[in-house]
DNA sequence: CTGAAAGCGCTAACAC
DNA sequence: GTGTTAGCGCTTTCAG
């Protein structure tokens, strides 16, 4: 790799000429300065960004700390945050804190040896796992906002979506189409999940219904997903709603829905949460509230360039919340008349029994 | 931010002593070291890995570039490559070229600038964008490697897909299934896009298949795919079955025809490629090919890592091409019988003209 | 076993 | 205008 040393060896000047030079400062004359710029051109010199940050102790890079990105919701954020960066003349070091969730801690210790400028993190599950790397970060100064809610922070800058407004939302929009026995399904270790249901749930008590435990449904993975709809369907006195709280879930239910021929929104009303590109790919469209994630991703990047450069020095830590917006699309109907549902539940076994399966085997060859 | 020179103040000894004692060296008498090692503990000392980069001249960081992360297809190749440079020990540090082109070019140099040990370059387009930036890298040691054919490349290492033999795959699996109508729809501007279409006509020339004007497509965004799909059906011989050579289009497609109450499979087959997530999402499931992605990241990042790791010193430019397998799903079928088309095209206005379209209001609130 | 000193490549005060 | 020098924090000879 070329140097500074190895230009003014070449111009027959000094390296701080050099460097004055390709910096553009006017304290070189006109004519070096332009000598100098040429030759470096040409022998495609490079600024040592290494050195340089040695110096100016300072990285312009910032970290991005997320769980995963084969969940469809991270992508959206990575997208707006690497464009948000690039636009503020930040690059952008992402990790991975994964499924193991010591990870996290890894990351951490990992960027704050790199001296990134600031860090983005995201919390992968609701509480903060890698509180003690954290404290050591704010402690020393180094800038870092949090995306998600967590408990016992108050010291530190953090933006979220109001899940309970959106599940509220959501449960709202049910209730209003006529619907009184409405199931839950989702993933508990989920971010948002305990706000989404909370909001959810307190809709339901206002309007005087009861949500039993048999409607409460766990799914960390697509087989829970099947086995949790089959159990709905199953049941003497199905529900007419399903709230998957997040959209990938929520399209699996349908899948397994369509699969054994429960026709959506006629015989079952659908609902998730975030309005990711999957909710118009699906059949029907799914209703979900979103329109969080932009504004989100932005307000995160912005308090973090903020307490970079330090425009607010001392402020108290921040709290930034968007409310996600009620997004109806095809997946929601009026429940289906209770009478066809007292008549057919006399037949043992539940409700949709009788009906055939569709064939969904799958070949690879 | 505390220094070594902090801990020998402390320790009593001198900055070098401390050096080693943290690096585990056998030169530094146990005692010392374990009171060296217990004060850097304590005071939360973290190794500045820029001054640590510069002296050793390699950065353990290797660079990604790639056009864009909400396109589902990249967030899986992000994530596979996260994983593996992680187990390898190296940071990633993410850029994204964009829809602007030019960008690359600027990506290039950025992580040139910063000293990556290496470059991960997926290109967006078919034919490489940043040529000159490339041969730079290649020209000062910059171990690189490149995703997707690129012509004139010879000198570069590069893994891909075998898009052709996908593509040729697809359609031997539709004209076995009896289709001889089928049309083609898709981005002509992604990467593999020309080769899919390549192994796909081959295929039906093979075959004897005529593919004419009216069944070749391009969409570049739903708009467009909207309209095509909607110009297919109105055709007065509609094609039994569509290629879309990207599985988000062929979502998208499904959508569409969905909308328009044409019935998938039975009215019309429907097949996509790269078999991502969201194949599984959409109803009926997607017919494509897949399984090269995994693969694909898992050469990409060894090859980089050998190169970085001088393995093989002065090897050959070399070449991975993986081949995607067929995965059959619910979304082909035999096609539709040609004696019900013969009699509905008597109408004027094409075959599905008389059928009702489905409500896709969409309100927000 | 430990310390002094050089040097990675760069910028910026401080001479001249 | 330009050169000399110090120093960012670290590792690693080279002396002792």
């Amino acid at each position: 790799m070329i140097t500074l040393e190895d230009i003014a060896r070449q111009a027959g000047v000094s390296h701080s000429t050099v460097s004055r030079a390709l910096a553009d400062s006017p304290l070189v004359h006109p004519d070096t300065k332009k000598r100098i710029q040429d030759l470096a051109r040409e022998a495609g010199y490079q600024v040592n960004q290494v050195a340089r940050n040695l110096r100016f102790q300072s990285t312009r890079t910032i970290g991005l700390v997320i769980p995963e990105v084969s969940n469809p919701y991270y992508p959206k954020l990575i997208q707006q945050v690497a464009d948000l960066a690039r636009e503020a003349g930040y690059s952008l070091q992402l990790h991975l804190s994964g499924a193991d969730q010591a990870a996290e801690n890894t990351c951490l210790a990992s960027l704050r040896e790199q001296r990134v400028d600031g860090i983005l993190l995201v919390t992968a599950e609701r509480g903060l796992v890698a509180r003690e790397q954290v404290n050591a970060l704010v402690a020393s100064g180094v800038p870092i906002v949090l995306m998600g809610w967590v408990e016992d922070a108050e010291h530190i800058d953090m933006v979220m979506g109001d899940d309970a407004k959106g599940g509220y939302a959501l449960a709202q929009h049910l209730i209003g189409l006529g619907h009184r026995s409405i199931a839950i399904l989702g993933k508990p270790s989920h971010r948002g999940g305990y706000d989404r249901l909370f909001g959810f749930k307190t809709a339901l008590e206002e309007a005087g219904l009861a949500l039993s435990e048999e409607m409460q449904l766990v799914a960390n993975s697509d087989a829970e997903v099947k086995s949790g709809v089959i159990q709905l369907v199953g049941l003497t006195a199905p529900p007419t709603a399903i709230f998957a709280y997040q959209d990938s879930l929520a399209a699996l239910v349908i899948g397994h829905l369509t699969d054994m021929c429960v026709p959506i929104p006629q015989a079952m009303t659908v609902v998730g949460f975030d309005n990711l590109d999957l909710a118009t790919y699906i059949c029907p469209h799914l209703t979900t509230v979103g329109g969080h994630i932009e504004p989100l991703a932005a307000q995160f990047v912005n308090l973090l360039i903020a307490r970079i450069r330090k425009t607010h020095p001392n402020t108290s830590p921040q709290r930034v919340v968007i409310t996600p917006q009620l997004v109806v699309r095809g997946s929601c109907a009026l429940p289906r008349r209770e009478s066809s549902i007292t008549k057919k539940t006399s037949s043992p076994g539940g409700y949709y029994q009788q009906l055939p399966t569709r064939n969904t085997q799958e070949t690879s060859r």
